[in-house]
DNA sequence: GACGAAACGATGCTTCCGTC
DNA sequence: GACGGAAGCATCGTTTCGTC
């Protein structure tokens, strides 16, 4: 590093980044959404910050449903319905408590990180737009995930993005009779089964939300309208959650209520080992269920299938991540920082949830790290070094909607959740 | 544009460790 | 010692990057 080499550093990379181009299906949703945010934090004085993070899951949400088919629907024979859910389990069941093993239907591999960082930057764009802040996102490339650019300030902020939801609402459509299988010459009701939907352009299908009402979990279940003529319109998702939610404040408060509910029970199981909440079971990351029942498919290889596998991660909270994420906020800080002085860089850690399980343990410790360059390698105390050696942060901000910690005024005053 | 290298996110398997 | 949960490691298929 060093020399005239770098002195473009910055420029270089904003060349090579992409602008972040919102298509109207997503910022309609995530206006509509937004909106409904700051209703809810005026009316009930619910942190915008968890509504907002609840309002993401949402989106995501209509970027799974995208990849709706006739295939991976459970018939449900206690609800008489199909269902298609995102965790390896009949959820409208486990919400009292009963397992019912069905495969999710999760999108494939490789596709969520850059489904939901994607999304990420939609939603951070729409906000910035609401508080009149003309930043700019670009996608960045290796070893920057994303790029925020304040032309005014002068900023440019480099971002690590980890995000993933807290909660995928399943969907559900109404099965008109029971069904039946013909067992040894006799007509008997099918069990809960793996079965394809031929009706999906004509069928009412309905967001399952989980409600808590008098102690007891209940599924609230909410029509589209029909996917009919729009069997191909992958924007379909979109549309029909901002037509639900939008103006709907009383639904957007039950869904809130339920996402706090599953965020406090995500945190418990982890911290407390108390898992005896229902909507815990429609988490991602809730592990094996407990108790096991006996029909419980085993893996494979050893062990048994999970609900949802715990390094399908929440937010930033996959171990894994969370080291990958300081290394490169790390490398990031240190390749710009030193040498760039065309803009106020920034570095910071970005997602929709804090790691709210693991944070203490592998962040509070870092999270105030300040580190500055040593070319004779002997200075033991900052007052050893020469007094205009500069200092940096590790972390300019370890930014969610859930939880902040920033260490920079411009981060400080431009990421308030 | 073609190609190989590197990096990515997801996930299966293994190891470690605490609890009983 | 058995068990289960958490974390680590290895690997997969795919995408992106850099070089020619």
């Amino acid at each position: 590093m060093g020399g005239s080499k770098e002195a473009g550093w910055a420029n270089q990379i904003l060349k090579k980044a992409q602008l972040v181009k919102l298509e109207s299906h997503e910022q309609n949703l995530a206006d509509t959404l937004i909106d409904l945010c700051y209703n809810a934090e005026k009316r009930t004085g619910v942190p915008i910050g968890i509504a907002l993070a609840a309002a993401f899951d949402l989106l995501v949400s209509a970027e799974y449903y995208r990849n709706l088919t006739n295939r991976g629907w459970c018939y449900c024979p206690e609800h008489q319905s199909l269902i298609f859910p995102y965790t390896n389990t009949c959820p409208a069941c486990v919400l009292s408590a009963k397992f019912y093993y069905h495969r999710s239907n999760k999108p494939e591999s490789g596709k969520i990180g850059t489904a939901t960082s994607r999304l990420l930057c939609v939603f951070l764009d729409r906000l910035f737009v609401k508080s009149s802040k003309n930043f700019k996102i670009y996608k960045g490339s290796e070893p920057i995930d994303i790029l925020i650019h304040d032309e005014k300030e002068n900023v440019l902020l480099l971002a690590e993005v980890k995000a993933a939801p807290l909660i995928t609402l399943p969907l559900l459509v109404r099965s008109e009779e029971k069904l039946t299988d013909l067992i040894e010459g006799e007509i008997v009701e099918l069990p809960h089964t793996a079965v394809d939907n031929s009706s999906l352009a004509s069928a009412n299908i309905c967001l399952l939300i989980p409600i808590h009402k008098d102690g007891l979990w209940h599924s609230k279940l909410v029509e589209f309208q029909t996917k009919e003529g729009n069997l191909t319109n992958t924007n379909w998702a979109y549309t029909q959650l901002e037509n639900i939610f939008k103006g709907n404040n009383d639904l957007f408060d039950l869904y809130l209520d339920s996402w706090q509910r599953a965020f406090e029970a995500y945190q418990v199981a982890y911290h407390k080992k108390d898992r005896t909440s229902n909507v815990f079971w429609l988490t991602n990351a809730c592990g094996q269920p407990k108790p096991r029942p006996d029909e419980w498919p085993a893996r494979s290889g050893t062990g048994y299938e999970s609900v949802s596998d715990g390094k399908t991660s929440v937010g930033m909270d996959r171990t894994d991540d969370i080291k990958k994420g300081i290394y490169q906020v790390l490398k990031l800080g240190a390749e710009s920082k030193p040498n760039n002085k065309q803009y106020q860089i920034k570095t910071a850690l970005i997602s929709n949830i804090h790691a709210a399980r693991h944070y203490d343990e592998y962040l509070t410790s870092l999270q105030d790290v300040v580190w500055a360059l040593d070319e004779t390698g002997l200075a033991k105390k900052a007052g050893e070094l020469d007094i205009e050696t500069p200092i940096y942060n590790l972390f300019d901000g370890i930014i969610s909607f859930t939880q902040n910690h920033p260490r920079d005024e411009w981060i400080r005053e431009h990421f308030r959740f």
